[in-house]
DNA sequence: GCTTCAGGTTGACAGCGTCAACCTAGCGAC
DNA sequence: GTCGCTAGGTTGACGCTGTCAACCTGAAGC
């Protein structure tokens, strides 16, 4: 059984991130979870980084794979809200992997790569079906994607730090600021309007 | 001379996290470049852990500076946007820098928590006047500094990694994405309607 | 003039990722 | 049938790491 070690190893490396962060994450630790020697991994993986990218596949994958499952839902809008949420929520639950998912890999996996990607066209493919049906305005999808990308990873990523309004008064969660963003996207007829426009003259002024 | 070897120390970290990434920062390596012991670091920081920190939290301070001098600006939209672009801008010059500093932090420090929270009083002080010179929305500010600063932190985390837009088609940069947030928010009357009535809505339906 | 102590040093320790060498079961070729 | 190959696993070692303990030293406080 070749792959099966692989898996156990894999699953072992996620629990271990969970419970106890990435500095916790061991070749040995992980190779007596498995039931092997502190250097069997390195007949699966070139290196502890590759099998930590393999982890972040993983995880992007399972994304990508929920965002197709929510692309099915009646209305896009409300498939693009509760997909951005379950974007949030995974974050929250998984603060580790999240953070590993989008760490820095520096010779940066094909596979890795190809799974954010299936994740970007199942999201482009929502922002399409919501504009065809009016509830959205008619800019750029790929455009429109990656505002509400960045919009819901930044906030997510800001409340693991703590960094989102700490003070009880402003308080707004992940999942309220990308309600935010998509009541604003809903009635801001700018983006269809400008887009190059703006692009072209900050590239004037900087470059 | 007690403060000096520590600031030393903190220089030479940075350099070497602009170097060669998180992994090559060494309390060793630390020690050579400030020409003290391998050990010395301890009598500055209780930890390895506690002199990154030290780092994340010079550079929040900085950013928070920035933010001060951004708001001295005529247009406060323009101090807004330009601030928002120097974000962007540090998070790409300085990616270690900027992923070590929203990393996740054990035992959080005040200090860091305490600078991150003058930037968002900056922040939120730029935002109020522009309000009150009608360049934007009359929403809770609050509210609109947290979804500018996430939207803004996470265009800058996903260029980092690739994540925005990799086909040239539809490609975006950070910069581009924050001004179309700016304008979304300037023609939008959306968010000072809603406000109170979104948030309890959503409340009322998961919790 | 003695004490205190911040700041620095040396030496040791266990744990880490990684490498090299060795082992072994299964399998296809002949 | 056996020979050789290879995927998968093991043991042992290496240098490097963060951290701890003990010791040293010069200047300030009384």
């Amino acid at each position: 059984m070749p792959a099966e070690t692989r898996d156990t190893l894999l699953a072992a490396a996620a629990q271990l991130l969970d419970q106890g962060g990435p500095a916790s994450v061991t070749l040995r630790e992980l190779g007596k979870r498995a039931g092997v020697s502190h250097n069997a991994p390195y007949k699966h993986f070139k290196s502890k980084e590759e099998l930590l990218a393999a982890i972040a596949s993983r995880e992007l994958s399972r994304q990508a794979a929920a965002m197709n499952r929510a692309g099915a839902r009646p209305s896009p809008l409300e498939a693009l809200r509760s997909l951005m949420h379950g974007y949030v929520r995974w974050a929250r639950a998984y603060p580790a992997r999240f953070k590993l998912t989008f760490g820095s890999w520096s010779h940066d996996s094909a596979e890795l790569g190809a799974a954010a990607s299936r994740a970007r066209v199942a999201l482009i493919d929502i922002i399409h079906a919501a504009q065809h049906r009016g509830q959205l305005g008619q800019g750029d999808p790929e455009r429109i994607a990656s505002l509400i990308l960045a919009l819901a990873h930044g906030a997510a990523d800001l409340a693991l730090g703590g960094h989102l309004s700490a003070a009880g008064k402003g308080h707004a969660d992940p999942e309220d600021l990308v309600d935010d963003l998509v009541v604003a996207l809903r009635e801001s007829r700018s983006l269809e309007t400008r887009g190059r426009t703006g692009r072209n003259s900050r590239r004037a002024r900087t470059r």
